[in-house]
DNA sequence: ATGAAAGCGCTAACAA
DNA sequence: TTGTTAGCGCTTTCAT
């Protein structure tokens, strides 16, 4: 019969004490303008006049505003954010490349208007995480760091039309055409190996990973192309142990056995480590002695004794260069390159230089 | 005149192939049930008939429904999502703890559905960051790392009632009412030192950072209570360096100039390293000739020559603790205490064991 | 150059 | 127990 009682508070009394953070609404009623038009001043200030833009550029000033983020990722099915499977560092190996990397890639993203997600996943499931995530339309796009020869990521995210770029390259894949960003692991090893060259030393050992890894494979060759430019035989100055320093520092004392050896090129700086470990056992000095280069450049190497030389890897590149590419295949813009390949540096420490006394 | 012509697809023929990801809404059409009733399957079974309960999780078993993150947080107010500013690691100190941290955090935080969000600020604001995410409703609560004596963040984000904890209880401050998890340093130090001294040392130097860290005071005074507790005089044995490897190595030469001084006690793994350079120029073997202990368990703690004995913080239970508190914050609920108080343990190594032989 | 209307996918409040 | 309605805050489309 009789009208229902409109209980809504009036209009302005709402906007007067808004509940949260100031809105688009609140915005455009302090303003005089349409709530249209504020998004139009933050997204298409080119549509303003001037003066119009001015006015409301000074209200979201004063009030504070931003804009809601769930309500335009709704709207704009992007959330600005990058999801990232964050593995636990291994102990007792000196997984200091992360921190750095998280780092790096956190300020990249930055730049370009987006955060970084990390999620993590049953260790034993590589796949694990990304899918809950894609469904539940969480992120734009991944990065992937944890890629070795064969891992399905790739080809799942691939399957799914999910945006992403791979920290390491597709490597035993001719026919993968994602995008991916790596750094040239070979040519660490060359710089390394052709440092303990010109440091004098003829006979130099490499100490790997074992065969199965495609990295450590990538790594070794470079030593190997190293030692062959200048006319030397690599045939038997390769070893292969697994990542940790007991077992670099056994192998170490097996190799040593053989006196002309005086150089180790290693893997990692765990197993660089490793090496040290033996020289101290041997009451050698590394450098004068025996010279040794690890890679990765940890913290580990740049605080122990006395100073571990070192392969670089170029993080802060590597993460700009994903963010950039990243930008691309978001934009649906046929990414520039579909790899781009780092060079690593050597940092140079007194574990590889002759000429230094304790 | 006529009617507008509707030029909607039908209903059915629309959601046959879905652009995206599958909606609530197919997910109804498909069960013949209610947009409703799939949302009450999802956060409220309990008003299903079992019956209905069970046809609906089919259907959202076979589509692969997951609710969209975007309209869920709209609707709710409610990210899941947990932010945390992640500062640069120094280069030249051992900072593994952010790695092993961050780790137990995302796990911890996915425990109870959250995820972490990661955002970078400018190092000279330390309030940087957080207002933007805390005005778009980006995250629901914040973990704040990098507090000290005086920091601003605690009492800016009190002041805009933004959810957070801290690790790392409010030194300076008696009014301090939020929630916090912290470890004890002082029970740490007194730890490392009681060790020290069970190995038979009875001068034990402390090589702590400058006064101004009330960090670096917490941890002394764990060595000092040790020390005194024994009838043992600190006098003269403290010393104050910046956080270096270099700076603890030269300053450990000093103190060594008083050979009745054996043992060392560092207010961080890069100092207890910077011992160790110093020990190794001067040819002296640690834990033999002088004990010494580090703080942090870092990986380079783990894997330097002879191995350095440090106190581990125990970042799982922190990142655990961090996360439950949180979950009262936010229910509004009364947190249960107001700290909480995590006890540090020692992993000892060869540096503080006098009787190893290289 | 500005405004009005619709709707993204979900859940809170209410009705049946 | 299930369904209907409204609206979270934003941008897209279209009208003015």
């Amino acid at each position: 019969m009789s009208q229902p009682i409109d209980r809504r508070l009036p209009r302005a009394e709402v906007r007067t004490r808004p509940a949260g953070p100031p809105t688009l609404a609140t915005v455009a009623d302090e303003a005089g303008v349409s709530r249209q038009t504020v998004s139009n001043a933050l997204n298409n200030p080119d549509l303003l006049r001037p003066e119009t833009l001015e006015r409301v550029q000074e209200v979201i000033e004063r009030l504070g505003y931003s804009p809601n983020r769930a309500a335009r990722q709704l709207r704009t099915r992007s959330s600005h954010l990058v999801g990232l499977r964050f593995e636990p560092a291994q102990e007792g190996t000196s997984n200091a490349l992360m921190d750095r990397f998280l780092h790096s890639l956190v300020a990249a993203a930055s730049r370009t208007g987006h955060h970084v997600l990390l999620f993590s996943g049953d260790p034993d499931d590589p796949l694990d995480g990304y899918d809950d995530l894609l469904r539940s339309t969480a992120v734009d796009a991944f990065v992937v760091t944890d890629t070795y020869a064969g891992t399905p990521q790739a080809g799942f995210l691939k399957d799914r039309d999910a945006p992403f770029v791979t920290f390491g390259r597709p490597w035993e894949d001719p026919h993968a055409d994602h995008a991916w960003v790596d750094v040239d692991g070979a040519a660490g090893a060359r710089a390394a190996t052709r440092h303990l060259l010109e440091q004098g030393h003829r006979r130099i050992a490499w100490l790997g990973w074992e065969r199965s890894s495609r990295i450590g494979q990538d790594r070794r060759s470079g030593w190997e192309e190293a030692l062959r430019a200048e006319g030397l035989d690599p045939t038997g100055l390769g070893v292969r142990v697994t990542d940790n320093v007991d077992a670099a520092r056994m192998a170490t004392h097996h190799v040593l056995d053989d006196p002309t050896v005086t150089g180790f090129v290693c893997a990692s700086d765990t197993l660089g480590l490793g090496v040290l470990h033996a020289l101290a056992e041997r009451r050698l000095q590394p450098g004068a002695d025996v010279g040794v280069v690890g890679f990765d450049d940890s913290a580990a190497a740049q605080v122990a004794w006395p100073g571990l030389t070192s392969v670089r890897q170029p993080l802060e590149d590597v993460a700009v260069a994903l963010v950039h590419t990243l930008h691309d295949v978001l934009a649906h813009r046929p990414v520039a390159e579909q790899g781009r390949m780092l060079e690593p540096s050597l940092v140079v420490r007194r574990s590889s230089l002759r000429g230094w006394t304790p």
